[in-house]
RNA sequence: UGGGGAAUCGUCUAACGGCAGGACACAGGAUUCUGAUUCCUGUUAUCUAGGUUCGAAUCCUAGUUCCCCAACCA
């Protein structure tokens, strides 16, 4: 069962917030797949962090269905989604819902949003839609039936659910903005018709409410508290709140109402090197058989990854790894290749197995032949239980690669002459290469060494082995990468070597009994499992993952990445250094905000930047006029400037609106900063409340405590700090200079901003020092 | 072109305005009857330019790059 793995993210840190305030008792997240589909990692990420966040938040997490386009869903996907989702570990308990199970409610919350004048039922064909919805720069145009009446409406609608038109004859909309910058609030459609029967309702209903208007209904009647989806969504989040807008929180059921208000966050969604994660065309991939089906074992799907032999705590345990952000990224696949070796290197058997097997022919065995060897299923060192009889004879199989007539440099292998230790069974020395009339090997003769501690400084490597006698014949398919480039984008990238199955491979008698599914690490070679098409004496096995190999290991590429890396910082330096002639100049403007840039710096001495943007910003540069009118000049007038450009516009950036204060406030405020009674940061802090509630800045540093300290009292400040933080004490004594900056941040916490900070990195520096 | 997002080691991801941290990958070393595992050690990053600040990855201004949105799909 799922263990609550830490899920430290942003979207916790919000759940976690909205549970601090008492927004909500506890947390209630939903999975919603369409059954249209196979799951694949992607989804997996999605339910690990809805599922994984409800359970390390003590919340719920339900499985609901999102089947409202009868088109492709099927009860087939509903039940692989089930069981791909318990597979993975997550539970939902009694809670596993259907969208189509609200189609009634849904149907009733519509004409709620008719009667109250939210929803009209237009009838314009899809194409003049498309031309009224105005494109991303130009608003879009009105329906001429967005002005029906609600009575009309209503037996529009009616009719509509009585199948009384066909399709396409008419669509609900909700009645939002055609003239919005969101292209999603243009006056989207709510419920088409539809003629095809529903995997689960039948011909019961010819109307499906589409998204975005199901879902945040869906979860409002479910009590989602947080509807956490993939980015692309965040264009439909202010449809979301639209609609849900449009009904009254209650506990009382009604079409007016809904029990409560979900959030929607987003994430990114996962991308996958050298893996294609859309469905579509995961679909394309299975229906022109290019994979064998939904269960490939080189497809990302669940189905396929569990078939080739990977674990759901490995798939879990790399969700955790990559994390949630809200960036774009491309994970390696190489993250999940190291997920899955660590969980399966703990919980595999070992075996060996010659995937190209070279015959040895074994001399200076004892005339009576030797017992079949006992030894251990895992290496001592992860102290696991197990062992199995290995049989020998004096006729065995080697891998291929393990020969090599004229040995490249550091070889560790057999080569003529050469010893090396069989695996669990002595070591053995090349003397002879057999032949065939074509010239080609076809084998060896080794001597037998035994178990010789003489000789045992003489083997440089160990390599695997397979008694040919009792040798298991079986199939291995050894798979690769389905695609050959990094971020595929059609069909004709895939790698034409992704599959290879090799037969005849010589498998160890003790692995006889393995059951579909059962995985093994082949020594020397990766983790195999059995596969699904196995049968008992017909053995079938596929390659999950190989061992890290750091002798064949190809890091050309790596090293080509960093040098890759090296110039494109250099390039973006140059661009940099381009960039830097046209930093902000008073010269750059023209007109008024020009000479209006020129008077703020020849006036009263503003920095040139920041009377750039004061000249720049209508409401800026005003208030900051009012401020010298009222008194503030030289200094004064600098601090201003600089308060208005830098820290105001900050407030300011939605766009200009009336504040609560003016010059006059502001004069004081900076009167205040340069007579020395306030720092800089409390300074920061008033006019942060300015904003938001106005006042007089003298009495907001009363109310506050903010007068500056004298030095005087600092000096208990500063042997507090480090009376508190010994061990950073005897860091930054040992030459961690950038300490200093932590000091003086617990310094500045602890005096609340009040302290003159130069003056108390001076202190705690002849302190330390 | 309007709107909405995002930019931190090669990759993924952290850091109330105060120590740029972790993981993968890579390199070196130790152990090893798997060129595996394990264990040390190390290299490498704040998109650019200006500004504010005692102090900026974080705040401000301007710019650059990438992603999403014009289904009666989800």
């Amino acid at each position: 069962m799922y263990a609550a793995a830490p899920m430290q993210n942003f979207i916790r840190d919000i759940i976690e917030a909205d549970l601090q305030s008492g927004k909500h008792a506890s947390v209630v997240t939903r999975f919603p797949p369409e059954p249209n589909g196979h799951l694949h990692i992607g989804h997996a990420k999605a339910i690990c962090v809805d599922f994984g966040l409800a359970t390390v938040l003590a919340g719920r997490c339900h499985l609901r269905m999102d089947d409202t386009n009868p088109d492709a869903e099927d009860m087939e996907y509903v039940a692989a989604i089930q069981r791909d989702v318990r597979w993975l570990g997550f539970d939902w308990a009694e809670h596993l819902f259907f969208a189509s199970d609200y189609y009634e409610q849904l149907y009733e919350h519509a004409l709620h949003l008719i009667r109250i004048g939210k929803a009209y039922v237009c009838s314009l064909t899809e194409e003049e839609m498309r031309e009224h919805r105005g494109s991303l720069t130009e608003p879009g145009t009105e329906s001429v039936h967005r002005g029906r009446t609600v009575d009309e409406n209503l037996e529009l609608f009616t009719r509509m659910r009585k199948g009384d038109f066909a399709e396409g004859e008419h669509v609900l909309r909700a009645k939002c903005d055609m003239a919005s910058p969101n292209m999603k609030l243009r006056d989207p459609a709510i419920y088409r018709i539809k003629r095809t029967p529903h995997y689960r309702t039948g011909n019961a209903w010819c109307i499906y409410p589409l998204y975005d208007y199901t879902h945040c209904l869906s979860d409002a009647f479910e009590g989602i508290t947080h509807s956490i989806c993939t980015l692309e969504f965040e264009n439909n989040r202010d449809l979301y709140d639209w609609v849900l807008n449009q009904f009254e929180v209650s506990a009382e059921p009604s079409p007016g109402t809904i029990p409560c208000r979900p959030r929607q966050l987003e994430f990114a969604r996962l991308n996958l090197s050298y893996t294609m994660m859309s469905k579509r065309k995961l679909l394309q991939l299975v229906q022109e058989k290019r994979v064998s089906g939904w269960d490939d074992p080189r497809l990302p799907t669940l189905a396929g990854m569990r078939r080739r032999g990977y674990t759901p705590e490995a798939i879990r345990a790399f969700c955790e790894m990559i994390g949630v952000a809200k960036n774009n990224s491309l994970v390696d696949v190489g993250k999940l290749e190291f997920c899955i070796r660590d969980d399966l290197n703990r919980r595999s058997p070992r075996v060996m197995c010659v995937l190209a097997p070279l015959e040895v022919q074994l001399d200076g065995f004892p005339e009576a032949g030797i017992e079949p060897l006992v030894v251990p299923s895992f290496p001592a060192e992860l102290s696991l239980p197990g062992s199995r009889s290995v049989p020998i004879g004096s006729r065995i199989f080697i891998e291929q690669e393990d020969f090599s007539e004229t040995p490249p440099p550091e070889w560790h292998r057999l080569s003529p002459g050469a010893v090396v230790r069989l695996r669990h069974a002595g070591l053995i020395r090349c003397e002879e290469i057999l032949r065939d009339g074509t010239g080609s090997v076809t084998g060896l003769r080794c001597r037998w060494l035994g178990h010789d501690e003489a000789n045992q400084a003489k083997a440089k490597g160990t390599i695997h082995w397979v008694c040919a006698e009792t040798a298991l014949d079986v199939e291995v398919r050894v798979y690769d990468r389905l695609f050959d480039v990094e971020v595929p984008e059609s069909l004709e990238q895939l790698n034409p070597t992704s599959l290879a199955v090799l037969t005849h491979c010589k498998l160890e008698a003790s692995a006889a009994g393995a059951e579909c599914g059962a995985s093994f690490q082949f020594e020397r070679h990766g983790y195999y499992c059995a596969d699904t098409d196995s049968r008992p004496g017909r053995l079938v096995f596929n390659r999950t993952v190989t061992l890290r190999d750091g002798w064949t290991r190809d890091d050309a590429k790596d090293r080509a990445d960093t040098r890759e890396a090296a110039l494109a910082r250099q390039e973006k330096q140059r661009a940099g250094a381009a960039m830097a002639a046209r930093a902000p100049s008073a010269a750059g403007l023209e007109g008024v905000e020009r000479t209006r840039a020129e008077a703020y710096v020849a006036a009263h001495g503003v920095s040139e930047a920041v009377a750039v943007v004061l000249a720049q910003h209508r409401q800026l540069g005003e208030l900051f006029e009012q401020t010298v009118g009222a008194g503030a000049s030289g200094k004064a007038a600098q601090v201003t400037a600089n308060l208005i450009a830098n820290e105001l516009a900050g407030h300011l950036s939605d766009g200009p609106r009336a504040l609560p204060f003016g010059g006059v406030e502001l004069a004081e405020l900076a009167g205040l900063v340069t007579q020395g009674t306030i720092t800089h940061g409390v300074a920061k802090e008033v006019l942060g409340q300015l904003v938001t509630r106005g006042g007089r800045p003298g009495d907001l540093v009363a109310a506050l405590g903010g007068e500056a300290l004298s030095v005087s009292e600092l000096g208990p400040l500063v042997a507090a700090v480090l009376a508190a933080h010994p061990d950073e004490v005897s860091r930054y004594r040992a030459g961690k200079n950038t300490l200093l900056g932590f000091f003086v941040g617990k310094l500045m916490r602890a005096s609340r901003g009040k302290a003159d900070a130069k003056a108390a990195e001076d202190l705690l520096r002849s302190r330390l020092g």
